[in-house]
DNA sequence: ATTTATGCAAAATCTTTGCATCAAC
DNA sequence: GTTGATGCAAAGATTTTGCATAAAT
């Protein structure tokens, strides 16, 4: 079953029609090569309207089937979420990014909530750099560290 | 010497003109009682520009004095820096935030990153969830788990 | 038939930019 | 006097919304 395919099933088991420009999106976000921005999305398919594309979006992301991962300067890009619950690597230098998982950070994490109190619900956590492809050809970016 | 005294000296010794207006956007930082926005400088400001905001808060976080914080609906939010390194607490029912920093955590990354043959310039790390007051008051959200 | 979803375009946000004027040095 | 900074308003960019139409159930 692909993502579309699971996708649509999903929410027509909540209700939700199956039409083609939601297929259209599910499936142009299946074909993605790897993050994407909305704009992305829509120049891959011509006819379907910019709003379509945000509502769609928006449920999937309420589905937990995409991720929206800000980059630093503010930019948007989504992934499909690999379900698990995961952080990112963001490279600088051409955008991409990998997920990782890491048991023992979100232990931590779990620590520190407690420690303050807090509820905990989510949390986030982007790593910011150069991938290893960019490092090798010598990319450049300036640096930052706040979080 | 107070926060406005200080960013003041900083952007002077490189170069940077002590202005009015620019003093005047240090001290309403210095002033906001918590987590700012723009909109927020701007209201205890009238007569100073929205330009002049948004340029002054860039070169605030050039210089890592400020540090910008994305909530998850996606509005940014400003904090002064606390210089070292730190990551955030954020209430889901407030908006409140509030910093810890965790060596540990921070230690993991780095493992991370060089597990991924990644170069790793900076992360950020936002906590979501319930602070102790909201969860006492029984306030509610919807929950997530992306990043 | 009903009800939801769509597309368009307008509106609402949020941020940046062009440029004449003004202030700091 | 030079040069950098400001304020305004316009322009960009991005996302949301209103509404008549179209499509799914």
């Amino acid at each position: 079953m692909t993502f579309a395919e699971a996708a649509s099933a999903r929410l027509e088991a909540i209700g939700f029609r199956s039409t083609a420009p939601r297929r259209a999106v599910l499936g142009a976000i299946e074909r993605a090569p790897g993050p994407f921005t909305v704009e992305d999305l829509l120049s891959d398919m011509p006819g379907v309207g910019r709003a379509t594309v945000f509502r769609t979006i928006k449920l999937l992301q309420d589905l937990e089937l995409l991720c929206r991962v800000p980059l630093e300067d503010g930019s948007i890009r989504y992934q499909l979420s690999e379900g698990t619950h995961h952080h990112h690597l963001v490279c600088r230098a051409c955008g991409r990014f990998t997920e990782f998982s890491d048991p023992e950070i979100d232990a931590r994490i779990d620590e520190q909530a407690a420690a303050n109190g807090f509820h905990l619900q989510g949390h986030s956590l982007e790593l910011y750099g150069l991938c290893a492809d960019c490092s090798a050809s010598g990319a450049r970016t300036d640096s930052n560290g706040a979080g």
